[in-house]
DNA sequence: ATTGTACCAGTACAAATGTACTGGTAGCAA
DNA sequence: TTGCTACCAGTACATTTGTACTGGTACAAT
């Protein structure tokens, strides 16, 4: 069940079902960020459009039809950095971890957070590493 | 001077180029990864394209044709980046940084990498706050 | 009963995309 | 000089994508 790719277009209306679904094409028509705007019917096509490759599916719940998402924002997100590593960077990512902390100015609260990060995986891999000699593997 | 966006496959083929600009058309070619094979006109179709949208120029060297790319690897991956942010972290960064070291399995080298990346980082930070204060913005 | 109002399914359609064939030519091998 | 190679410009074309209109209908307000 290989599901086919998302357009720059279904993408957004995928992220935005995702998090809202069960949504009604109105709910997700007015969640749109006001930055660019779309047609009612727009938003209708690309719900459809989703539903035919997959990504979600719908019930007509009284005249109005309700589409749920029918994978994780978790798993659309990762499917679609997957294929921009590949595409940019040779399909590993600390290009683009490099890319987004030293090209792009960071704020200090991003700095703290990513510090913060780093240290709890930091703790993460240790544990692993013990708890991996523990068993002699 | 706003550039057109890249659909996917001209991103590939522009990644190619930037890195080895100026190239011929075999070239490209010829560095094209084997996991996805394309036709030496398809690449030829790309390259033209891409001058045609103003991402690089051409001259015909006696018989040949070699492509310059007119932007930087950067700039690209930058552009890139942006939208796939807007589209599915509203923007901000830190969601994908996230994603990146958290829902995928990160190896001890990747994680000393970022050690020192953020390290550095600070000691930037640092630096730039004492010569603001210095200069008493 | 009449008229809006919402929403739906279907259809439309130009532009962008992916992918490639073709006919022509210049240079080199035979 | 005759092919065979490489390469080029141009053209082709089915799909996908972006974007939206339409005609029909059910429910609500008049």
């Amino acid at each position: 069940m290989e599901l086919p790719g998302l357009s720059k277009g279904e993408l957004v209306i995928a992220k935005l079902l995702c998090d809202r679904s069960p949504a009604t094409v109105r709910e997700i028509f007015e969640s749109l960020p006001e930055d660019q705007p779309m047609d009612f019917a727009t938003v209708q096509t690309y719900l459809r459009r989703l539903e035919t490759k997959g990504y979600a599916s719908s019930i007509l719940e009284s005249k109005t039809r309700i589409y749920s998402s029918k994978s994780q924002a978790s798993s659309i997100v990762k499917r679609t950095v997957d294929e921009l590593l590949s595409r940019l960077f040779g399909g590993s990512k600390m290009p683009l971890v490099r890319h987004l902390i030293e090209e792009r100015s960071i704020t200090s609260d991003e700095l703290q957070e990513l510090k913060e990060l780093v240290d709890q995986l930091a703790e993460q891999k240790k544990t692993t590493a013990k708890s991996k000699q523990a068993r002699k593997k």
